[in-house]
DNA sequence: GTCTATACGTAGATAGAC
DNA sequence: GTCTATCTACGTATAGAC
């Protein structure tokens, strides 16, 4: 947090999350910053080269997150479960570079935009994975798998618009609130019994 | 579609969309409404006067359509099954619109960002009268509300974000899945059993 | 209703002194 | 590394002719 590059950044994140990236100008991430606008330039290229940091180094760990949360789990659901619930603490603890980080990416060159797209498809391919294994398992329900990747993904990812860190709820609170909405979701218990082999029981519903 | 006013308000919904709302100059609406730039402030005050009464006719529509759709349907999960639907198609059956009402309120002034807040509040409290009624009823499990409200209409707005018109799968395929996902996560009948009393046997599993 | 012309501000970025 | 000064382009919006 010391040197002036780190500050440009921070200050950006600020910015970018309260009024949007193309509403905020160098100059007034200088002014936040205590520089002339000028001096941004010694440590970035660009706007947009700042934007394409925030965004890529925001990717980077939301990747790193999942993969170290993943191989502490076992089994598929528990590790359903561990990747909803990282997805969820992930996106509050770090709301404003996530908010930005979904939000803006027209502000990106093609090849940025490409680089950012290419880490979001690793990262969301790792979710199809799991729900994959787990239809075919008889975890889940038979569910479309893309569909409800994108359907879990954006449902998480929305909590950076709406989350309030002085709010009602902490984030574990409301990461139990989602996770057992998801996995409800997936099961679909009350909905379609699953195979009777797999569960040993059929579900009385329906 | 036939005079001036409409082609611009239509050109500018493209726009929008594929641009976004900051990125889109007054020239550019012009260009593809075949005048000149200043022949736009004959029909609107200002870009955000265009912006506006986009989002709002939108959000007008949204709330007419979901009340239609609930004085015609009878019960509690029914009335949200037809809720989750009608959310769902209107999204992808108006993507560009709805996704412009949801990503570009920064660019409405505060006034004109208060009406389509007050608008949207509206929305969302009928979906929270349903969620509330169905955990008083014992229809779904003892969910959480507003986390809850946010989660369906978050995740029914994002696939305005996705949606590709040509691609796999039908607007009603989707929320047919939407529906059966958003249902089971609010019974939650795989996790927590219903009060016996209400459902009149056990849940087998848990 | 649509045009041409233009006012006026501010944007991102660069040059070169210190 | 940070400054002052400046270039160049484009933004929204208006004036006034036709």
């Amino acid at each position: 947090m010391g040197d002036m590059k780190t500050t440009i950044k921070s200050v950006s994140i600020d910015l970018f999350f309260e009024k949007g990236y193309f509403a905020t100008s160098i100059s007034d991430i200088a002014r936040g910053s205590g520089i002339q606008k000028a001096s941004i330039y010694y440590h970035y290229a660009s706007k947009a080269d700042l934007l394409f940091r925030i965004m890529s180094a925001t990717m980077d760990d939301l990747t790193t997150t999942l993969k170290e949360r993943l191989a502490a789990a076992g089994g598929i659901e528990v590790q359903m479960r561990a990747a909803v619930r990282g997805h969820v603490c992930f996106h509050l603890e770090r709301q404003k570079e996530n908010f930005i980080a979904n939000s803006e990416l027209r502000g990106l060159s093609a090849e940025h935009y490409r680089a950012i797209v290419r880490k979001r498809d690793e990262y969301e391919s790792i979710f199809q994975q799991l729900i994959h294994q787990g239809t075919v398992a008889g975890v889940f329900a038979d569910v479309d798998v893309k569909i409800l990747s994108y359907a879990i993904l954006t449902l998480c990812t929305a909590g950076a618009t709406w989350y309030n860190p002085n709010g009602r709820l902490t984030v574990d609170e409301i990461a139990d609130i989602y996770e057992n909405f998801i996995i409800s979701g997936l099961k679909q218990g009350c909905l379609t019994p699953l195979p009777a082999a797999e569960k040993g029981i059929f579900n009385g519903t329906q």
